[in-house]
DNA sequence: AACTGCATCAAGAAATAACATTGATCTGGT
DNA sequence: ACCAGATCAATGTTATTTCTTGATGCAGTT
């Protein structure tokens, strides 16, 4: 019957600024207040296509995914978050747009959230989050552009293989069905290529 | 990989509320513009401690539960609703304020939900609803009553018994954990009342 | 025309998670 | 000392999710 929860402090969020630039204790007061705890459960929706996304989530445990459905009904997935990492649809979150994408729990997830609205008070309140900021997305950009020249330019086989590699930790936490819509392929064939992997090996 | 759903009419709330008293064409109209569809899956929240209950909710189907968690972190399940009932936090809905109730989906739920600013415009531009939703509350006051009472003056095999005949379109849908949690009693002791019962008919 | 790289559909198998039962032991109130 | 009920741990039982396999199809190569 236990199913608390959501009585978090904010500290792996602090941990993680810290790590990044020490904070003063007046930043750390500003982080607790503007970021709120949140919990989602396995296969809730943290946003939804057509809606507007209006929070900013660090997942402090569990793992989300973003993913776009297309008119076929298939799903492709954009990104996997899991622990101390930042989740959600940059363009909807700045332009107030609907957003065309879906976020959703992987696992039960816990996040701190903070809004468009807060985020601004932080800035102008903390200026220094513009630079923590800033890095972050820097460092998602990159990522993202050499996953896009790893999509145009390897067949599924590479594909499947590139992904184990650079998400060995997520690899045995994720369903296979995810990681199939992650690389592009249906699951049965990614079945068959770890199949292979598997026989090629010995 | 199909994830499509929620193309919807309102018409299982339409013959819900011509039962009542028929509606006009116009009233007809209103209900269909101001309610949504909305579904929840299974575990899903529908309104989480600390939110403000912003929807009034009609169960089209599927089955919902409003419960409170204790500082022990037990739960405790004040009210479950399953096809054509209705389902929200009055006080935080109506006081906007911050609930200490959770609702969540125990089975994939289909909700018709009117939003508060929406339903003052429903009661303004169709003074019926007032009537309607008056005996709504009625009704449910009633039977909130008549469980408080049973609550205070009956043992937990008492108890167990009236939730038996009162929700018996129920009792072989619901998880006897959640029953428990209902009738106040740990999952454990539920099993043996049944067993008890069970041997008492042979 | 045949071959390669993948998709789709359907059916089972395997793994996991949710739920239920049972025994043992404990507790607070009569 | 007894009763109503809790708690803990182990085990059994379903369901649900996930994975694998075979059959078949199709669009581009070769």
């Amino acid at each position: 019957m236990k199913e608390n929860l959501l009585q978090t402090p904010t500290e792996p969020l602090l941990d993680y600024f810290n790590r990044f630039i020490p904070l003063s204790g007046e930043e750390k007061q500003l982080v607790s207040e503007l970021f709120k705890p949140r919990l989602y459960r396995k296969r809730q929706y943290v946003l939804q296509e057509g809606d507007i996304c209006v929070q900013f989530n660090f997942v402090v445990r569990g793992c989300l995914r973003m993913y776009k459905i297309d008119e076929k009904g298939n799903t492709h997935i954009i990104q996997f978050t899991a622990e101390n990492w930042w989740l959600m649809d940059i363009g909807s979150f700045h332009g107030k747009t609907p957003s065309e994408l879906n976020i959703d729990a992987l696992e039960d997830t816990m996040v701190f959230q903070i809004s468009h609205e807060n985020l601004i008070e932080l800035y102008t309140r903390a200026p220094k989050f513009n630079l923590i900021f800033r890095v972050l997305i820097e460092n998602s950009f990159v990522s993202l552009q050499k996953r896009l020249l790893q999509n145009i330019s390897s067949t599924a086989e590479e594909r499947y293989l590139s992904f184990m590699q650079s998400y060995s930790h997520l690899t045995n936490r994720l369903p296979q069905v995810q990681m199939a819509a992650f690389i592009g392929i249906s699951p049965e064939f990614l079945s068959r290529l770890r199949n292979k992997q598997v026989k090629a090996k010995s």
